[in-house]
DNA sequence: GTACTTTTACTCGGATACCGTCTGTCCGAGTAATTATGG
DNA sequence: CCATAATTACTCGGACAGACGGTATCCGAGTAAAAGTAC
């Protein structure tokens, strides 16, 4: 019961594009390098999150992704669902229904309740940090050179 | 990012441990069956629990597990834990040190905090719920006939 | 110079292979109660 | 009747096979800008 690593790596790439300038698109194959991820893969998860409306893409010559929404409306919760699907973190097996030989219609768990209570303690706090909010993290004089070198890259990989 | 189904049937089994009278413990074999559970897997299991001081076994004719403390100081989240490891929700793979160029030993991540603050919340919940209390959630009039045939069960089943 | 075609450089989406982890199985070793054996 | 040995029925713990999902790769199709071509 781990989080992906794609999820790390979508919230990345966003970050990124937050960075970009209006109307301005990068081409996947820049931020997967940036990202020293996998070039397809990271692709992939590009598309998913196209498919999310959180980005868009734009195809043909001069094409590549942008953000689809103010990075003040993207929050690492919206990413998490993109990447991982909506299902929940607990889905009980029905063992309950073994142990005390119910009925074949009930299907009630004791842990249901607790785990979906502890799920939406868990999923509040990932909606409570927007990407914008996690950038603005970012800035602070102790990055400043090498958000300076990013920002020069980001100029140099985009177009239009 | 799912809880592994091990989990839940290690927590019912520990709550059929709990109704086991003081003294008497029961054999794997009968604790799997009753849980419609693969008997080895369901073995390696309890094995964890033992494991983590939550049971004990008693080996040998007339052997098997029993609770090794009161349940109203087992917790879910300590069964969680017993099985599944103390291993963070979110572990970062690094990729903020590549976005950034960061040198070699810099090893910060922007979500490793919201990630950690998330996993607190989340494990708060779980510790909160005790084997005990969810025994006694479970000691409803609407279950009263089926739990009078588990303990009879139980009662079986058991060894000295 | 304009309209059309070709080229180019991207994204899109599916098929597929790889690999680590969870699930499940098997077997030999250890242990303790019971039973059998010998004096 | 008592002491010792064999049997029995468990747990212990490791090794290993299978299934599944996340990771990663490849390829053909679609698209739009740019470049080339024809008139």
């Amino acid at each position: 019961m781990q989080m992906k690593t794609g999820v790390e790596q979508a919230i990345y790439a966003i970050s990124i594009l937050e960075m970009l300038p209006a109307k301005a698109v990068l081409p996947g194959e820049a931020i997967s390098s940036r990202l020293g991820a996998s070039p397809t893969y990271c692709h992939k998860l590009l598309r998913k999150l196209v498919n999310a409306n959180l980005i868009t893409s734009v195809a043909g010559v001069k094409g590549g992704f942008k953000l689809n929404k103010k990075a003040d409306f993207i929050t690492v919760y919206d990413i998490y669902v993109a990447i991982e699907g909506q299902q929940s973190l607990y889905s009980s097996c029905g063992i309950l229904h073994d142990v005390l030989q119910l009925p074949t219609e009930e299907k009630k768990c004791m842990l249901t309740d607790l785990m979906l209570q502890a799920e939406d303690s868990w999923k509040n706090i990932l909606k409570s940090e927007t990407i914008a909010s996690l950038v603005q993290q970012m800035r602070t004089p102790h990055y400043e050179q090498e958000l300076q070198s990013l920002e020069l890259w980001i100029s140099e990989k985009m177009v239009i």
